[in-house]
DNA sequence: TCTCCTAATGCAATCGTATGCAGGCATTGG
DNA sequence: CCAATGCCTGCATACGATTGCATTAGGAGA
């Protein structure tokens, strides 16, 4: 039972690297850190301690390091919703860039519904002591989160965060820009009976349906009255949501949509109504999310540029960090511009079809 | 620019609450960390402690607690693979589960085709002093980490981990139990020919081939020649699967998968192949993803029973944590079963269907 | 040769918590 | 009334890295 000192200690620390390399602990600290502005280091020394450390294979302890006020190398993720498969994508885009800059990735999680999930949160946020913090998706549900936030010393930057105002830096697609994209698309294909099934996240998506009214409005002088179903943010949701409009007195021949998941939904809905896609009704997507590819039929949609956006919010974040503390907070607010995707759930105004 | 020194400190420590409450710092810490069996404490003296601690806010500070070698209470997570969506509703779950008992998730990804992503991670979790490592997937891929894991004493739970042998507890569903389920369900409804769609996953899903393989040898004799086929775990290796399989002279009446992922992918071929399903083809998914409940036609399946995998999993993770550094490494293995969910991509065997 | 300056390095305190050990006070037994 | 025993509590150190300040060595100029 003596093995309470193991004799191989499993992992050097710098004083081993000091006596290994003879030099002083805080010599092979001024080295590692490579940070070049502080003192002069001969350049013999520093070599000589760079090949210690790898011969002996250190790696800096985060937590001493985090400890002494320096930086953790830990982002915290706050994601809104894991089953929507939209964030699963935008996850592992967050990690392999964070990994990328040196970063760990610490999750937290703000449901929808109950605001029991913010408040461990913010606790976890402020505890671990990361260095900077994302947003992933629209937190207006909780205030109490952004408040602490607001307040918090710890750089924020917010992914897709619904309408505004914002305090903190901002990354997010061109919704307006997608959805008129989308929009043109069955204009161009001779559609005139455009309805819109809206996902309703609070604080969120409200640009998508705004874009598209702005957009009927232009065209055709008016939005078609009936014609904008709203509808969590659900297979479910977009099914029931297709449903309703297909009762309407004079049925859409298209149907855009805020997100794909909702747009799969009214893609079952459609098959089980007998209504045709893309024969008796097109359809647009919004995300073009993973699955998008190989719905029946294959949905026509707006790609998410997922990667430029996560991209730039880790770059930005990481840039933020190594910003003076007292340095005023940033707001600036970066848009990615959606790509339409044609596939198959879009096809020309039959000329058979009732009305117009 | 003289604010270096703010006068209300943001977080206090324990040495403020021992001087607010007028003892020394080292009782605070041990009233604090609810240590029962260490050293006796007045109870008035707790109590005092207590109030005043929860009157100035306190929070430990996981970074100096585990810098003096007690817990971190991070979990390290290592996800296999993002983009499938069976996996975020773990992570969701896991999350959920591990914040329940104190603690955090940090994300480390093993992406399955190259090795460069593993590397980098055991890093991670070395270095960030996790108190326990949750693997989800199969990590054969990895055998650097796992031989990392194996000689670390951080306590590690396996969920689907394949194919074994195994050195760490594992946690997974019952694979065999579930294809048999989904096999029977598909005789029972009078199908014969009936093939089987495997997602290759190096080192998983192999049990489930297999069990698809014993039962139709046990019912029919002999697995026929050309009905199983392998494919990339993804929707478009699921298509071009069924593809193959309805070009073969007897094609099958009725598909069973590994994954709902192909499954998903089956249902897409079926539909531009003109085989309509359920009438011409059945069709049985694995895993019950968020999606399987919406496509076209709603897919029958097993259901996976991820809270419950997810939740022994953390439970059995924080408890080995509690466990003395020199114990042995447990290996219990336990397995949940699936259960069948039939929705509409199952039907009887029409009578007009050629053969048999 | 002596002084002064600078480049290079070491010393030591510090971050917040945990814990072995010593010491104080009260209670109890003789 | 004194001593011994226990129950609490405080002192001091350690964890690993960062960093202000002190210190040394070396070179250059007078």
């Amino acid at each position: 039972m003596s093995d309470h000192d193991t004799p191989s200690r499993p992992v050097p620390t710098m004083r081993d690297i000091a006596a290994a390399a003879a030099v002083s602990q805080s010599t092979v600290s001024r080295v590692l850190s490579g940070v070049p502005t502080a003192v002069p280091i001969a350049p013999q020394t520093r070599q000589r301690v760079l090949q210690t450390a790898r011969e002996l294979g250190y790696r800096p302890n985060p937590l001493a390091r985090g400890l002494r006020g320096a930086a953790t190398n830990l982002i915290g993720a706050v994601v809104r919703d894991f089953s929507d498969p939209f964030f699963a994508g935008a996850i592992e885009a967050l990690v392999v860039e964070s990994m990328g800059h040196g970063y760990n990735v610490v999750l937290g999680h703000a449901p929808g519904r109950t605001g029991k999930g913010a408040v461990s949160l913010t606790t976890v946020l402020e505890t671990r002591h990361t260095d900077a913090v994302v947003l992933l998706g629209a937190m207006q549900e909780h205030p109490k989160l952004l408040t602490e936030l607001r307040s918090s010393v710890v750089p924020v930057v917010a992914l897709w965060p619904g309408i505004g105002p914002h305090d903190f830096p901002t990354v997010d697609a061109d919704d307006r820009a997608g959805i008129r994209a989308g929009l043109s698309h069955l204009e161009s294909l001779g559609h005139r009976r455009i309805a819109f099934v809206n996902a309703e996240l609070p604080g969120n998506y409200r640009v998508r349906v705004e874009a598209y009214a702005d957009f009927m409005r232009e065209r055709f002088g008016a939005v078609p009255p009936g014609y904008v179903e709203q509808c969590p943010n659900t297979l479910a949701g977009g099914d029931a949501a297709l449903r309703r409009l297909l009762a309407h007195p004079e049925p859409p021949t298209a149907v855009a949509t805020s997100t794909d998941l909702v747009a799969v939904g009214v893609l079952h809905a459609a098959h089980s109504l007998g209504a045709t896609v893309p024969d008796r009704l097109s359809v647009v997507g919004f995300d073009d999310i993973l699955i998008a590819a190989h719905t029946v039929p294959a949905l026509t949609t707006l790609r998410m540029p997922i990667a430029e956006i996560v991209g730039h919010a880790v770059a930005q974040a990481v840039g933020l960090t190594r910003e003076p503390a007292g340095s005023p907070r940033r707001t600036g607010h970066k848009v990615f511009a959606p790509a339409l995707v044609v596939r198959d759930s879009t096809a020309p105004l039959m000329a058979t079809t009732p009305g117009v």
